[in-house]
RNA sequence: GUGGGCGUAGCUCAACUGGCUAGAGCACUGGACUGUGGCUCCAGGGGUUGCGGGUUCGACCCCCGUCGCCCACCCCA
Protein backbone atom coordinates (compact mmCIF):
# COMPACT_ATOMS: atom_id res chain seq x y z
CA UNK A 1 0.00 0.00 0.00
CA UNK A 2 1.20 3.63 -0.66
CA UNK A 3 2.27 5.62 2.48
CA UNK A 4 -0.37 7.72 3.41
CA UNK A 5 -0.16 11.74 3.48
CA UNK A 6 -1.16 13.73 6.06
CA UNK A 7 -1.86 16.98 7.14
CA UNK A 8 1.29 18.89 8.79
CA UNK A 9 1.80 18.69 12.46
CA UNK A 10 -0.71 21.64 13.69
CA UNK A 11 -2.22 22.65 10.37
CA UNK A 12 -5.93 21.78 9.74
CA UNK A 13 -8.17 21.53 7.22
CA UNK A 14 -11.49 22.98 7.41
CA UNK A 15 -14.22 20.79 6.27
CA UNK A 16 -17.60 22.02 4.35
CA UNK A 17 -19.21 20.77 7.53
CA UNK A 18 -17.81 23.51 9.38
CA UNK A 19 -18.28 26.55 7.02
CA UNK A 20 -21.48 27.69 8.14
CA UNK A 21 -19.74 28.99 11.78
CA UNK A 22 -16.57 30.66 9.62
CA UNK A 23 -19.05 31.85 7.14
CA UNK A 24 -21.32 33.50 9.97
CA UNK A 25 -17.59 35.19 11.91
CA UNK A 26 -16.69 36.52 8.73
CA UNK A 27 -19.67 37.89 7.29
CA UNK A 28 -20.74 39.43 10.85
CA UNK A 29 -17.11 40.60 11.81
CA UNK A 30 -17.30 42.24 8.24
CA UNK A 31 -20.70 44.22 8.39
CA UNK A 32 -19.63 45.29 11.62
CA UNK A 33 -15.90 46.64 11.74
CA UNK A 34 -17.12 48.33 8.35
CA UNK A 35 -20.22 50.01 10.33
CA UNK A 36 -17.40 51.72 12.23
CA UNK A 37 -15.38 52.66 9.20
CA UNK A 38 -13.10 50.21 8.67
CA UNK A 39 -11.62 48.74 5.51
CA UNK A 40 -10.22 45.96 4.99
CA UNK A 41 -6.52 45.24 3.86
CA UNK A 42 -5.08 42.07 2.51
CA UNK A 43 -0.84 41.60 3.19
CA UNK A 44 1.38 38.89 1.99
CA UNK A 45 2.20 35.49 4.16
CA UNK A 46 5.78 36.11 4.25
CA UNK A 47 7.41 39.23 5.28
CA UNK A 48 10.97 39.83 5.93
CA UNK A 49 12.31 38.33 9.50
CA UNK A 50 13.52 42.02 10.31
CA UNK A 51 9.66 43.87 10.80
CA UNK A 52 9.12 40.55 13.56
CA UNK A 53 12.28 41.38 15.40
CA UNK A 54 11.79 45.00 15.63
CA UNK A 55 7.69 44.85 15.84
CA UNK A 56 7.09 42.48 18.05
CA UNK A 57 10.64 42.45 19.97
CA UNK A 58 13.54 40.18 19.45
CA UNK A 59 13.22 38.63 22.69
CA UNK A 60 9.48 38.01 23.04
CA UNK A 61 8.99 34.30 23.13
CA UNK A 62 7.23 34.60 19.56
CA UNK A 63 10.31 36.45 18.04
CA UNK A 64 12.50 33.89 19.85
CA UNK A 65 11.76 30.34 19.78
CA UNK A 66 7.94 29.95 17.66
CA UNK A 67 8.43 31.74 14.56
CA UNK A 68 9.03 29.75 10.67
CA UNK A 69 12.11 31.42 9.40
CA UNK A 70 13.83 30.07 6.33
CA UNK A 71 16.79 31.43 4.05
CA UNK A 72 15.51 32.96 0.61
CA UNK A 73 17.02 32.07 -2.69
CA UNK A 74 18.84 35.63 -2.35
CA UNK A 75 20.19 35.02 0.85
CA UNK A 76 17.29 36.45 2.72
CA UNK A 77 16.01 35.56 6.18
CA UNK A 78 11.95 35.99 6.02
CA UNK A 79 9.25 34.27 8.16
CA UNK A 80 6.10 33.32 8.20
CA UNK A 81 4.13 36.01 9.80
CA UNK A 82 3.24 35.26 13.87
CA UNK A 83 0.94 37.59 13.84
CA UNK A 84 -0.50 40.40 11.86
CA UNK A 85 -0.16 44.44 13.43
CA UNK A 86 3.25 44.44 12.73
CA UNK A 87 2.84 43.65 8.81
CA UNK A 88 -0.02 46.42 8.54
CA UNK A 89 1.75 48.63 10.40
CA UNK A 90 4.93 47.93 7.61
CA UNK A 91 2.14 48.43 4.87
CA UNK A 92 0.54 51.90 6.75
CA UNK A 93 4.16 52.73 6.26
CA UNK A 94 5.26 51.57 3.40
CA UNK A 95 2.21 53.28 1.50
CA UNK A 96 2.54 56.28 3.60
CA UNK A 97 -1.51 55.65 4.38
CA UNK A 98 -1.06 58.56 6.63
CA UNK A 99 -0.95 61.36 4.72
CA UNK A 100 -4.31 60.47 2.91
CA UNK A 101 -6.34 60.02 5.98
CA UNK A 102 -5.98 61.58 9.17
CA UNK A 103 -7.39 58.35 11.07
CA UNK A 104 -6.37 55.04 8.93
CA UNK A 105 -8.73 51.90 9.73
CA UNK A 106 -8.11 48.45 8.62
CA UNK A 107 -9.59 45.09 9.24
CA UNK A 108 -7.78 41.78 8.13
CA UNK A 109 -8.81 38.27 7.55
CA UNK A 110 -5.65 35.50 7.52
CA UNK A 111 -4.14 32.78 8.67
CA UNK A 112 -0.96 33.02 11.44
CA UNK A 113 1.99 30.68 12.08
CA UNK A 114 3.73 29.81 15.21
CA UNK A 115 6.07 26.86 15.60
CA UNK A 116 4.05 25.57 18.98
CA UNK A 117 3.33 22.21 20.13
CA UNK A 118 -0.25 21.93 19.45
CA UNK A 119 -2.60 21.70 22.35
CA UNK A 120 -6.64 22.06 22.72
CA UNK A 121 -7.27 25.64 21.48
CA UNK A 122 -3.75 25.85 19.87
CA UNK A 123 -2.80 25.09 16.36
CA UNK A 124 0.58 25.58 13.98
CA UNK A 125 -1.49 27.53 11.84
CA UNK A 126 -4.12 29.60 13.02
CA UNK A 127 -6.47 32.63 11.76
CA UNK A 128 -7.16 35.51 13.18
CA UNK A 129 -9.25 38.81 12.26
CA UNK A 130 -7.42 41.83 13.11
CA UNK A 131 -8.51 45.11 13.59
CA UNK A 132 -6.01 48.48 13.61
CA UNK A 133 -6.60 52.28 13.99
CA UNK A 134 -3.98 54.39 13.39
CA UNK A 135 -3.85 58.16 14.16
CA UNK A 136 -5.97 58.71 16.91
CA UNK A 137 -5.27 58.38 20.62
CA UNK A 138 -8.43 59.44 22.81
CA UNK A 139 -10.25 56.95 25.48
CA UNK A 140 -13.44 57.43 23.82
CA UNK A 141 -11.36 55.74 20.77
CA UNK A 142 -9.95 53.13 22.87
CA UNK A 143 -13.42 52.34 24.67
CA UNK A 144 -15.11 52.35 20.78
CA UNK A 145 -12.75 49.56 19.77
CA UNK A 146 -13.41 47.39 22.72
CA UNK A 147 -17.26 48.27 22.52
CA UNK A 148 -16.83 46.59 18.69
CA UNK A 149 -15.36 43.89 19.82
CA UNK A 150 -17.67 43.59 22.17
CA UNK A 151 -20.82 43.89 20.21
CA UNK A 152 -18.98 40.97 17.78
CA UNK A 153 -18.97 38.59 20.41
CA UNK A 154 -22.80 39.63 21.04
CA UNK A 155 -23.47 39.20 17.37
CA UNK A 156 -22.10 35.58 17.50
CA UNK A 157 -23.75 34.75 20.44
CA UNK A 158 -21.16 34.02 22.31
CA UNK A 159 -20.94 36.89 24.91
CA UNK A 160 -21.66 34.95 27.59
CA UNK A 161 -18.92 32.63 27.44
CA UNK A 162 -16.04 35.38 27.22
CA UNK A 163 -15.52 38.58 29.42
CA UNK A 164 -13.44 41.33 28.51
CA UNK A 165 -10.49 42.40 30.75
CA UNK A 166 -8.92 45.75 30.77
CA UNK A 167 -5.84 46.96 31.95
CA UNK A 168 -3.51 50.19 31.58
CA UNK A 169 0.45 49.12 31.29
CA UNK A 170 1.44 53.03 31.13
CA UNK A 171 3.11 55.28 29.19
CA UNK A 172 7.26 55.51 28.12
CA UNK A 173 7.47 57.81 31.19
CA UNK A 174 6.14 56.01 33.85
CA UNK A 175 6.40 52.05 32.92
CA UNK A 176 10.00 52.55 33.77
CA UNK A 177 9.60 53.86 36.88
CA UNK A 178 6.84 51.18 37.84
CA UNK A 179 9.25 48.20 35.71
CA UNK A 180 11.98 49.26 38.22
CA UNK A 181 9.56 49.43 41.46
CA UNK A 182 8.67 45.79 40.46
CA UNK A 183 11.77 44.70 39.87
CA UNK A 184 12.54 45.53 43.07
CA UNK A 185 10.01 44.18 44.70
CA UNK A 186 10.64 41.10 42.82
CA UNK A 187 14.08 40.37 43.32
CA UNK A 188 13.35 40.35 47.08
CA UNK A 189 11.26 36.88 46.29
CA UNK A 190 13.46 35.51 43.95
CA UNK A 191 13.86 32.51 45.35
CA UNK A 192 10.27 31.60 45.55
CA UNK A 193 10.45 32.66 41.60
CA UNK A 194 9.76 29.48 39.13
CA UNK A 195 12.74 29.23 36.71
CA UNK A 196 10.91 30.87 33.84
CA UNK A 197 10.40 33.85 36.35
CA UNK A 198 13.69 34.20 37.26
CA UNK A 199 14.53 34.16 33.75
CA UNK A 200 11.64 36.57 33.04
CA UNK A 201 12.75 39.33 35.63
CA UNK A 202 15.37 40.32 33.41
CA UNK A 203 13.27 40.22 30.30
CA UNK A 204 9.93 41.02 30.71
CA UNK A 205 8.75 41.33 34.00
CA UNK A 206 5.80 42.54 33.59
CA UNK A 207 5.09 38.98 32.47
CA UNK A 208 5.61 37.70 36.06
CA UNK A 209 2.35 38.80 36.79
CA UNK A 210 0.44 36.35 34.36
CA UNK A 211 2.46 33.34 35.12
CA UNK A 212 0.48 30.33 36.42
CA UNK A 213 2.75 29.11 38.74
CA UNK A 214 1.23 28.93 42.19
CA UNK A 215 3.67 30.49 43.99
CA UNK A 216 4.60 33.27 41.76
CA UNK A 217 0.68 33.61 41.07
CA UNK A 218 0.48 34.65 45.28
CA UNK A 219 3.68 36.73 45.06
CA UNK A 220 1.89 38.73 41.86
CA UNK A 221 -1.11 39.11 43.43
CA UNK A 222 0.94 40.98 46.05
CA UNK A 223 2.79 42.73 43.76
CA UNK A 224 2.80 46.68 43.33
CA UNK A 225 0.27 47.64 41.03
CA UNK A 226 1.17 49.67 37.77
CA UNK A 227 -2.26 51.12 38.67
CA UNK A 228 -0.96 52.88 41.89
CA UNK A 229 2.07 54.07 39.99
CA UNK A 230 0.83 55.58 36.64
CA UNK A 231 1.48 58.88 35.67
CA UNK A 232 -1.21 61.65 35.73
CA UNK A 233 -1.59 61.85 31.91
CA UNK A 234 -1.57 57.80 32.12
CA UNK A 235 -4.19 57.41 35.01
CA UNK A 236 -6.85 59.90 33.45
CA UNK A 237 -6.64 58.40 30.48
CA UNK A 238 -7.41 55.05 31.88
CA UNK A 239 -10.48 56.42 33.98
CA UNK A 240 -11.90 58.25 30.81
CA UNK A 241 -11.61 54.91 28.96
CA UNK A 242 -13.65 53.52 31.75
CA UNK A 243 -16.10 55.53 31.75
CA UNK A 244 -16.37 55.59 27.89
CA UNK A 245 -16.84 52.02 28.33
CA UNK A 246 -19.77 52.42 30.61
CA UNK A 247 -21.53 54.88 27.54
CA UNK A 248 -21.00 52.25 25.35
CA UNK A 249 -22.73 49.92 27.76
CA UNK A 250 -19.82 47.34 27.84
CA UNK A 251 -19.27 45.23 30.84
CA UNK A 252 -15.57 44.76 31.62
CA UNK A 253 -13.47 43.95 34.72
CA UNK A 254 -10.61 45.52 35.67
CA UNK A 255 -7.66 42.81 35.87
CA UNK A 256 -4.21 44.78 36.91
CA UNK A 257 -2.86 41.61 35.65
CA UNK A 258 -2.96 41.84 32.02
CA UNK A 259 -0.11 42.32 30.47
CA UNK A 260 1.18 41.50 26.63
CA UNK A 261 3.55 38.78 25.51
CA UNK A 262 4.43 41.24 22.45
CA UNK A 263 6.43 44.61 23.65
CA UNK A 264 5.18 46.70 21.07
CA UNK A 265 1.95 48.07 23.10
CA UNK A 266 1.72 50.98 25.43
CA UNK A 267 -1.48 52.13 27.53
CA UNK A 268 -4.86 50.47 27.14
CA UNK A 269 -4.54 46.59 27.01
CA UNK A 270 -7.49 44.30 26.89
CA UNK A 271 -8.59 40.76 26.70
CA UNK A 272 -11.17 38.65 25.85
CA UNK A 273 -11.18 35.53 28.13
CA UNK A 274 -13.15 32.14 28.46
CA UNK A 275 -12.81 29.36 30.66
CA UNK A 276 -14.11 26.86 28.02
CA UNK A 277 -11.14 26.04 26.04
CA UNK A 278 -8.99 24.14 28.52
CA UNK A 279 -5.87 25.93 28.84
CA UNK A 280 -6.21 28.79 26.31
CA UNK A 281 -7.94 31.29 27.76
CA UNK A 282 -7.85 34.23 25.55
CA UNK A 283 -10.33 34.40 22.46
CA UNK A 284 -8.91 37.82 21.11
CA UNK A 285 -6.55 40.34 22.50
CA UNK A 286 -5.13 43.26 21.89
CA UNK A 287 -4.49 47.44 23.09
CA UNK A 288 -2.90 50.22 22.36
CA UNK A 289 0.87 50.60 20.48
CA UNK A 290 1.66 54.33 20.35
CA UNK A 291 5.25 53.77 19.60
CA UNK A 292 5.21 50.87 17.01
CA UNK A 293 5.04 52.72 13.93
CA UNK A 294 7.36 55.15 14.31
CA UNK A 295 10.06 52.26 16.06
CA UNK A 296 9.65 50.58 12.73
CA UNK A 297 10.72 53.93 10.74
CA UNK A 298 7.39 55.22 10.01
CA UNK A 299 5.51 58.89 11.05
CA UNK A 300 4.82 59.29 14.73
CA UNK A 301 1.35 58.00 14.56
CA UNK A 302 -0.64 56.14 17.45
CA UNK A 303 -2.64 53.02 17.34
CA UNK A 304 -4.66 50.66 18.38
CA UNK A 305 -5.89 47.46 17.60
CA UNK A 306 -7.34 44.13 18.58
CA UNK A 307 -7.14 40.30 17.27
CA UNK A 308 -9.80 38.06 17.35
CA UNK A 309 -8.61 34.36 17.18
CA UNK A 310 -10.83 32.39 14.69
CA UNK A 311 -10.71 28.89 15.50
CA UNK A 312 -11.18 29.90 19.26
CA UNK A 313 -14.32 32.02 18.12
CA UNK A 314 -15.98 29.12 16.13
CA UNK A 315 -15.28 26.60 18.57
CA UNK A 316 -17.34 28.92 21.33
CA UNK A 317 -19.75 29.20 18.80
CA UNK A 318 -19.73 25.70 18.21
CA UNK A 319 -20.87 25.22 21.98
CA UNK A 320 -23.48 27.10 21.18
CA UNK A 321 -25.58 27.02 17.92
CA UNK A 322 -25.97 24.79 15.67
CA UNK A 323 -25.27 25.64 12.43
CA UNK A 324 -25.65 23.63 8.71
CA UNK A 325 -25.22 24.14 5.72
CA UNK A 326 -27.60 25.18 2.98
CA UNK A 327 -29.46 22.52 1.01
CA UNK A 328 -30.53 21.80 -2.49
CA UNK A 329 -33.89 23.00 -3.35
CA UNK A 330 -34.50 20.91 -6.69
CA UNK A 331 -33.12 17.05 -6.71
CA UNK A 332 -33.18 16.08 -10.32
CA UNK A 333 -33.95 11.92 -10.47
CA UNK A 334 -33.16 11.39 -13.92
CA UNK A 335 -33.91 8.05 -14.73
CA UNK A 336 -32.04 7.64 -18.37
CA UNK A 337 -29.48 9.83 -20.71
CA UNK A 338 -32.72 10.32 -22.70
CA UNK A 339 -34.02 12.43 -19.26
CA UNK A 340 -30.98 14.44 -18.98
CA UNK A 341 -30.61 15.36 -22.18
CA UNK A 342 -34.52 16.54 -21.80
CA UNK A 343 -33.79 18.43 -18.14
CA UNK A 344 -30.26 19.55 -18.08
CA UNK A 345 -31.11 22.94 -19.53
CA UNK A 346 -33.54 23.76 -17.41
CA UNK A 347 -31.41 22.97 -14.31
CA UNK A 348 -28.61 25.21 -15.82
CA UNK A 349 -31.14 27.96 -15.85
CA UNK A 350 -32.10 27.79 -12.25
CA UNK A 351 -28.60 27.49 -11.13
CA UNK A 352 -28.04 30.81 -12.94
CA UNK A 353 -30.65 32.19 -10.70
CA UNK A 354 -28.83 31.24 -7.87
CA UNK A 355 -31.16 28.13 -7.07
CA UNK A 356 -29.27 25.57 -5.62
CA UNK A 357 -30.05 21.83 -7.89
CA UNK A 358 -28.69 18.79 -7.74
CA UNK A 359 -28.80 16.07 -10.81
CA UNK A 360 -28.14 12.54 -10.07
CA UNK A 361 -25.38 11.31 -12.96
CA UNK A 362 -25.27 8.03 -12.52
CA UNK A 363 -27.56 4.81 -13.35
CA UNK A 364 -29.35 4.37 -10.26
CA UNK A 365 -32.96 3.46 -9.44
CA UNK A 366 -35.39 6.10 -8.76
CA UNK A 367 -35.57 4.67 -4.98
CA UNK A 368 -31.34 5.23 -4.22
CA UNK A 369 -32.05 8.77 -6.05
CA UNK A 370 -34.56 9.34 -3.98
CA UNK A 371 -32.89 8.24 -1.24
CA UNK A 372 -29.85 10.66 -2.08
CA UNK A 373 -32.38 13.76 -2.55
CA UNK A 374 -33.73 12.93 1.35
CA UNK A 375 -30.12 12.80 2.84
CA UNK A 376 -29.30 15.66 0.75
CA UNK A 377 -32.27 17.71 2.45
CA UNK A 378 -33.67 18.47 -1.23
CA UNK A 379 -36.61 20.72 -0.95
CA UNK A 380 -38.58 19.00 -3.62
CA UNK A 381 -37.51 16.25 -5.84
CA UNK A 382 -38.10 16.45 -9.77
CA UNK A 383 -38.66 12.99 -11.61
CA UNK A 384 -37.98 12.57 -15.10
CA UNK A 385 -38.22 9.25 -16.66
CA UNK A 386 -40.28 7.91 -19.45
CA UNK A 387 -43.66 8.25 -18.36
CA UNK A 388 -42.73 12.26 -18.31
CA UNK A 389 -40.93 12.18 -21.74
CA UNK A 390 -43.88 11.27 -23.23
CA UNK A 391 -45.59 13.83 -22.18
CA UNK A 392 -43.36 16.43 -21.73
CA UNK A 393 -43.88 17.22 -18.33
CA UNK A 394 -41.60 16.30 -14.69
CA UNK A 395 -43.69 14.61 -11.74
CA UNK A 396 -42.58 16.75 -8.75
CA UNK A 397 -42.79 15.70 -5.45
CA UNK A 398 -42.54 17.78 -2.01
CA UNK A 399 -40.25 16.04 -0.01
CA UNK A 400 -42.16 17.18 3.24
CA UNK A 401 -45.76 17.09 3.07
CA UNK A 402 -45.04 14.35 0.02
CA UNK A 403 -47.67 16.30 -2.44
CA UNK A 404 -46.51 15.06 -6.03
CA UNK A 405 -47.75 16.78 -9.21
CA UNK A 406 -46.57 16.80 -12.59
CA UNK A 407 -46.10 20.07 -14.56
CA UNK A 408 -43.96 21.83 -17.33
CA UNK A 409 -40.72 22.06 -16.81
CA UNK A 410 -40.46 25.44 -17.48
CA UNK A 411 -38.06 27.86 -15.48
CA UNK A 412 -40.78 30.20 -14.76
CA UNK A 413 -42.41 27.26 -13.23
CA UNK A 414 -39.90 26.11 -11.16
CA UNK A 415 -39.16 29.80 -9.75
CA UNK A 416 -42.76 30.03 -9.10
CA UNK A 417 -42.26 26.99 -6.89
CA UNK A 418 -39.65 28.47 -5.10
CA UNK A 419 -41.29 31.95 -4.74
CA UNK A 420 -44.53 29.50 -3.22
CA UNK A 421 -42.08 28.23 -0.87
CA UNK A 422 -39.37 29.48 -0.06
C1' G B 1 11.68 22.15 24.13
C1' U B 2 9.63 19.02 28.82
C1' G B 3 5.97 15.69 30.94
C1' G B 4 1.52 12.44 30.87
C1' G B 5 -2.25 9.64 28.14
C1' C B 6 -3.79 7.09 23.80
C1' G B 7 -3.31 4.44 18.71
C1' U B 8 -8.52 -1.80 16.57
C1' A B 9 -13.39 -0.60 9.99
C1' G B 10 -14.93 6.11 7.36
C1' C B 11 -16.85 7.45 12.80
C1' U B 12 -17.77 5.78 18.13
C1' C B 13 -16.14 1.70 20.62
C1' A B 14 -15.85 -4.14 22.08
C1' A B 15 -12.62 -8.55 22.22
C1' C B 16 -11.28 -12.60 29.71
C1' U B 17 -5.28 -13.60 32.74
C1' G B 18 -1.94 -13.92 26.15
C1' G B 19 -6.24 -18.46 23.32
C1' C B 20 -11.62 -19.98 18.00
C1' U B 21 -12.16 -17.02 11.38
C1' A B 22 -10.87 -9.53 15.50
C1' G B 23 -16.88 -8.06 16.61
C1' A B 24 -21.06 -4.28 17.34
C1' G B 25 -23.62 0.38 16.54
C1' C B 26 -23.61 4.44 13.18
C1' A B 27 -22.41 5.41 8.09
C1' C B 28 -22.16 3.18 3.06
C1' U B 29 -24.30 -0.24 -1.07
C1' G B 30 -28.27 -3.31 -2.37
C1' G B 31 -32.89 -6.17 -1.52
C1' A B 32 -37.93 -6.84 0.69
C1' C B 33 -40.96 -2.44 -2.61
C1' U B 34 -39.16 -4.43 -11.24
C1' G B 35 -40.80 4.24 -11.04
C1' U B 36 -41.09 6.85 -5.10
C1' G B 37 -37.19 8.97 0.46
C1' G B 38 -37.32 8.90 6.11
C1' C B 39 -39.45 3.75 9.76
C1' U B 40 -38.71 -1.64 9.88
C1' C B 41 -36.43 -6.27 8.44
C1' C B 42 -32.60 -8.88 5.56
C1' A B 43 -28.03 -9.13 3.02
C1' G B 44 -23.33 -7.16 1.39
C1' G B 45 -18.69 -4.39 1.01
C1' G B 46 -15.07 -2.51 4.18
C1' G B 47 -9.20 -4.32 8.92
C1' U B 48 -1.43 -5.41 7.41
C1' U B 49 -5.25 -4.15 15.19
C1' G B 50 -0.21 2.90 13.38
C1' C B 51 4.70 0.84 11.79
C1' G B 52 9.23 -2.33 12.80
C1' G B 53 11.38 -5.87 15.77
C1' G B 54 11.34 -9.22 20.14
C1' U B 55 9.20 -12.92 23.80
C1' U B 56 5.70 -17.15 23.15
C1' C B 57 2.97 -23.29 20.88
C1' G B 58 0.00 -18.82 20.20
C1' A B 59 0.21 -11.42 20.55
C1' C B 60 -5.00 -6.40 19.54
C1' C B 61 -3.15 -7.73 24.55
C1' C B 62 3.51 -8.42 27.15
C1' C B 63 8.71 -6.04 26.03
C1' C B 64 11.92 -2.65 22.99
C1' G B 65 12.09 0.91 19.26
C1' U B 66 9.65 4.23 16.02
C1' C B 67 5.80 7.32 14.03
C1' G B 68 1.30 9.78 14.91
C1' C B 69 -2.66 11.97 17.77
C1' C B 70 -4.48 14.21 22.30
C1' C B 71 -3.79 16.83 26.92
C1' A B 72 -0.78 19.71 30.15
C1' C B 73 3.72 22.75 31.09
C1' C B 74 5.53 26.76 28.32
C1' C B 75 3.50 30.51 25.14
C1' C B 76 -0.57 32.98 23.30
C1' A B 77 -5.25 34.25 19.48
Amino acid sequence: MVKMLKAVRGFKDVLPEDMPYWHLLGEEARSLFESYGYREIRIPVLEKLELFQRGIGSTTDIVEKEMYVFEDKGGELLALRPEATACIARAFIEHRLDLKHTTNKYYFFGPMFRHERPQAGRLRQFHQLNVEAFGVRSPSMDAEVMAMLYTLARKLHIEDAVSLEINHIGCAKCRPIYREILINYLAGQKDKLCKDCKRRLERNPLRILDCKNETCKEIALNAPRIMDHLCDECRRYFEETLDFLSVCDVPFVINPLIVRGLDYYTGTVFELTTTELGAQNAVAAGGRYDNLIEELGGPSVPGIGFAVGAERTVALMRKRMKLEEKKPTFFFAVLDAEAKRFIIPVVLSLREKKIRCEMEHEEKSLKSQMRKANKLGAKYTVMVGEDELKKGKVTVRNMKDKNQFEMEPSVENFLRLVEENP
